[in-house]
RNA sequence: GCCCAGGUGGCGGAAUUGGUAGACGCGCUGGACUUAAAAUCCAGUGGCCAUUAGGCCGUGCCGGUUCGAGCCCGGCCCCGGGUACCA
């Protein structure tokens, strides 16, 4: 080798062919025995690619098993290590499962409309489908380097006419059907209207926006306009006039899980309630069954929770004030019927339609004036100004049906319309928003509940509510001297009884808002007839997005399909202008890859029933309140239907953590262009610069680098610590902005993607938020060539040995193929990629090349680091792919020990280990401990009280 | 505020049912090979005390249960996520 590299030298100077020859020599003599992933791993990625080794097919024959990730949308950006972390792992369980003799579906697509190519349209002029096209191309290149088992075949994309036509298919299906409380499922709307011209609304349990009183004869007296804007009352899928959140800077509205704390999710715009005409999704009509459905998947503990709060299932009763001077109720929501008689005003949201009925004339000036203000409000301020207490008397008074007491009658926003009943009876005493507010006006507080052993005590002394949710009843009546629970039960009883309301369950869940005033989203089909929405026939589908000249809307203000060409019917009639949002396309999108070819059914019977459900979906938690319900309830629609069998559609769910960037900060020293390092910073003034982490190296600064990276750090000075300048850091969101991105193609480049695919399930738990930091990756890769030589003994070639293997290496292999295959069944892959290193360590140091033994090991490493196995096993001289391989079974005689090496603790402290026999009896083990030598010491002439032995475990000595 | 998850060496993390705390890897230190470097290999690496032998302390903090607690119970602190006038 010294030879060849002086050689080297003297040959580049003198001849080039003579140069090349050489060169190209000994590349070869090397990378025959060296670990050549770049090779490796373009070979077998062809390989699989031309044997189509992934694509799948029903059969009955075989158990099926399907892993889902959820599909990205193809942003501009391209991935950073952080997105395929989840792909990674599913790929793992999927080759795994494939090993244990399941056919497994395992396919991948794109989310492809969307926001974000619509702004870019905006800038540039280019057509969304343009973008998005050259995005998913990217993206393909990027998963593709990867290594990952997709069927390709089965790719979809939302955008694609030939997929957004079953999104608007079960959108029809929606509107044409309505939610049967009794049943407890969606039905025909038909099914409906037979109701209604038999016997109106009595006896009726339907799903609606507003509680509708009319008889048989009514309904056939009304004209088709009048009864089709009836049915809007009832359909899964209607238009509607309600509160909506309006995003003025993306000019469009949104769904309540697209807003957070008043802002926009995608770019952070102010959001403000507005009312307006929009389609709705029937979401709340299956609350109930979302909520209950819950505990029949195996969910993360933190997800169901979450969902279980943004369902918010709130058990209470609604009861009926009456108006003094009136002939009407006020209907108000309650969860502390209770505290009934603490009830010493009610209050009523902005947005009642109460509010003007109950406001008198003298309070009528004040009214609007409130009324007025609170609308000028954007939602973000309502938010900021919560603790600004705000309100006004309406001028008149409710009988408190309890007590007959006069109750002032208020109006407020902390009272929303969009919750219960849009009213409350207010108990300041026990409730802090309601005491606050009777603070601040001087109204009356009443207590009506003491905490165990306390007495009464005068509320105006009170800085607080008692917000009892435990205590005894006083002040109450016939409630005096119960509990809080039962007071709850007795009042709801009462209530029941005297006719003055019901026992009601309050979801939390509102109806999704569905329309968006975008272009680049499915069209609706329907159009309008007199005003009124009607849906086309669905052999009129896919109803194709039209083009238009601008992606703005049009000078009436209308969406951007206001701009297209012949946006109507036939017939003339206007097609809907607002496209569906971006949920629209992923809720069934699992259902699609069953039967992706499909050009009659969404799914066919067939492949539903073979496929399924989900078994495995893994993707991120920031789906938990949007995706993952409208998915949830699509599909409940879909099966109520029996378009789909199951009730729910993704069994197990796991969320990956996400991949937090390690960004690199350089101090500089306030008005300077000096920079000073992190060990040194505290006796300067700095600010911290954020800078590329690639001028960065174990936190030291590439110096000639960083200098040369920005005209303006040219001439820059700094000040060292031994020698060194040694960066700050800090963990951040992986972007752009951080200068922190790692690039897996990066990756790919310098270590292979065995090793990108090991090192992401080594950083930790797959469900934790860890930081990447590239630095660690060495260890990986010395893993994978550690194993490599195996194979190749002292750097030579290829050699294997056949003969039978020892005992010593049979246990090695078993305790790996039982780690292993534990931990992918828990998903625990970051304990999985330490057990092959310790497996390989020891083989090492076994000097193993035993065939049996390392084809073992081959088949459990392949689904994480599928390259690197696949040409190892080939050279072992098989000709199947080990993605076909049987997963290797465990012989647990292997792992039986003869010996224990129990650890003695003394008082529970470890002090010395003993060798014994496994079969040893707990007394003479009691008897060999003691006549150790250390145990003496410890004993100190003492005799112990207790000995306690755990047979293969440990052994503690009480003294 | 409320709900959920978490806090272990310089760093990422391990400890699956209450049973040897710190597996595995990074980094660091020393050594072998080499003219040298890279690669590779060997040894060490929680803190403190001690020449060694060895000892003491140690899983956010305080207390408890237990022969034995990183793990269970009670209280508190901190970080992350969800939600936010939900009656």
């Amino acid at each position: 080798m010294e030879f060849l590299n002086s050689f080297h030298t003297f040959a580049k100077n003198f001849d080039p062919p003579l140069y090349f020859s050489i060169i190209q020599r000994e590349e070869i003599e090397q990378k025959a025995m060296e670990y050549n992933f770049k090779k490796i791993e373009q070979k077998w990625q062809e390989y699989w690619k031309t044997n189509k080794t992934f694509q799948v097919q029903a059969d009955s024959e075989r158990p099926k098993f399907y892993v889902l990730d959820m599909f990205p949308y193809p942003s501009g950006a391209g991935l950073h290590v952080g997105h395929p972390l989840g792909y990674i792992a599913s790929d793992i369980f999927t080759r795994y499962k494939r090993q244990n003799g399941f056919n497994v579906l395992h396919p991948m697509g794109y989310d492809a409309f969307g926001l974000p190519a619509e702004q870019y349209a905006i800038q540039t002029g280019q057509h969304p489908a343009v973008t998005t096209d050259r995005n998913i191309k990217r993206y393909r290149e990027q998963l593709d380097k990867i290594g990952f088992a997709y069927d390709w075949s089965r790719e979809v994309r939302t955008c694609d006419p030939g997929y957004y036509h079953w999104t608007q298919w079960t959108f029809i299906k929606m509107f044409n059907s309505f939610y049967n409380k009794k049943t407890r499922k969606a039905e025909g709307i038909d099914l409906l209207v037979n109701h209604f011209e038999i016997s109106g609304t009595q006896n009726l349990e339907a799903a609606c926006t507003e509680e509708m009183d009319f008889s048989a004869s009514d309904w056939k007296g009304y004209s088709e306009k009048e009864q089709q804007l009836l049915l809007l009352n009832y359909r899964l899928a209607y238009l509607a006039e309600t509160m909506v959140n309006w995003c003025s800077a993306l000019g469009t509205v949104l769904a309540n899980d697209e807003v957070k704390e008043g802002l926009s999710v995608r770019g952070g715009y102010p959001v403000e309630q507005r009312q307006m005409k929009q389609w709705l999704l029937r979401v709340s009509a299956y609350s109930e069954r979302l909520l209950d459905g819950l505990n029949t998947i195996e969910w993360t503990e933190s997800l169901t929770e979450i969902q279980k709060n943004w369902i918010g299932r709130s058990e209470g009763a609604n009861m009926l004030f009456p108006v003094k001077d009136h002939d009407f109720t006020i209907e108000v929501f309650t969860t502390r019927a209770d505290t009934i008689f603490g009830a010493s005003f009610m209050v009523l949201a902005p947005e009642s339609e109460l509010v003007d009925t109950l406001t008198t004339p003298e309070q009528r000036n004040a009214v609007d004036e409130y009324i007025e203000q609170t609308k000028k409000r954007t939602e973000r301020e309502r938010l900021a100004e919560v603790k600004r207490i705000s309100g006004v008397f309406s001028g008149n008074y409710a009988i408190n049906p309890f007590t007959r007491e006069e109750i002032p009658i208020w109006i407020s926003d902390y009272v929303l319309a969009g919750y219960g009943t849009g009213a409350i009876m207010a108990v300041p005493a026990h409730d802090s928003r309601d005491f606050a507010f009777a603070k601040h006006f001087g109204l009356k507080i009443v207590q009506v509940v003491v905490q165990p052993g306390d007495s009464e005590s005068d509320p105006a002394g009170w800085d607080d509510s008692f917000d009892a949710k435990e205590g005894i009843m006083v002040n109450s009546d016939f409630l005096n001297g119960l509990s809080v629970s039962d007071a709850i039960e007795k009042t709801k009883q009462e209530v029941e009884k005297r006719d003055l309301g019901q026992i009601k369950v309050n979801y939390r869940l509102r109806d999704a808002i569905f329309s968006r005033q975008r272009y680049w989203g499915e069209p609706f089909p329907v159009y309008f007839k007199d005003g009124v929405p009607y849906v086309m026939d669905e052999d009129q589908l896919p109803l194709e997005l039209p083009d238009v000249d601008k992606y703005l809307p049009t000078e009436k203000g209308e969406p951007p399909l206001g701009r297209a060409n012949n946006w109507s019917t036939r017939d003339g009639y206007p097609i809907e202008l607002s496209t569906m949002p971006g949920f629209a396309g992923s809720s069934a999108y699992y259902l699609r890859y069953m039967d992706p070819w499909n050009k009659k059914a969404l799914v066919s019977k067939e492949a539903n029933s073979y496929w399924r459900d989900v078994d495995l979906y893994i993707g991120g938690t920031e789906h938990a309140t949007g995706h993952l319900i409208y998915s949830r309830f699509w599909n409940k629609f879909l099966y109520d239907l029996g378009y789909v069998c199951k009730d729910e559609p993704f069994r197990k769910l796991i969320n990956q953590g996400m991949i937090q960037g390690r960004s690199s900060f350089v101090y500089r020293i306030k008005d300077t262009n000096t920079y000073v390092s992190k060990g040194i910073k505290k006796q300067h003034k700095t600010t911290a610069i954020h800078i590329d982490i690639n001028l960065v190296n174990n936190d030291i600064l590439d110096i000639d680098a960083f200098k040369k990276s920005n005209p303006e750090y040219n001439n820059a000075e700094f000040l060292l610590e031994d020698d060194k300048y040694i960066c700050g850091w800090a963990l951040e969101k992986m972007s752009k902005s951080m200068f922190n991105v790692v690039n897996p193609d990066d990756i790919i480049e310098t270590y292979g993607t065995d090793t990108l695919r090991l090192y992401e399930m080594f950083l930790g738990p797959l469900e934790q938020s860890k930081p990447w930091d590239t630095h660690g990756i060495d260890g990986v890769f010395k893993f994978l060539r550690k194993l490599w030589r195996l194979f190749h003994q002292n750097n030579e070639e290829f050699s294997i040995s056949s003969a039978d293997p020892t005992l010593a290496e049979l246990k090695v292999v078993h305790k790996t193929i039982k780690k292993v295959s534990d931990d992918i069944e828990r998903f625990s892959f970051n304990t999985s990629v330490s057990a092959f290193m310790i497996c390989v360590n020891e083989l090492t140091d076994l000097k193993c090349n035993n065939k049996t033994i390392l084809e073992s090991l081959l088949v459990l490493l392949s689904p994480f680091a599928p390259h690197i196995a696949e040409e190892l096993w080939q050279a072992l001289g098989q000709t199947e792919s080990i993605a076909d391989a049987q997963w290797p079974s465990l012989n647990e005689d292997y792992l039986k020990e003869d010996q224990i090496e129990y650890p003695v603790s003394f008082n529970g402290k470890m002090r010395f280990k003993i060798e014994l026999p496994a079969d040893m009896p707990k007394e003479d083990i009691e008897k060999a401990v003691m006549a150790h030598e250390t145990a003496k010491k410890w004993l100190d002439g003492k005799a112990p009280k207790k000995i306690i032995v755990v047979p293969k475990r440990i052994i503690n000595v009480v003294i």
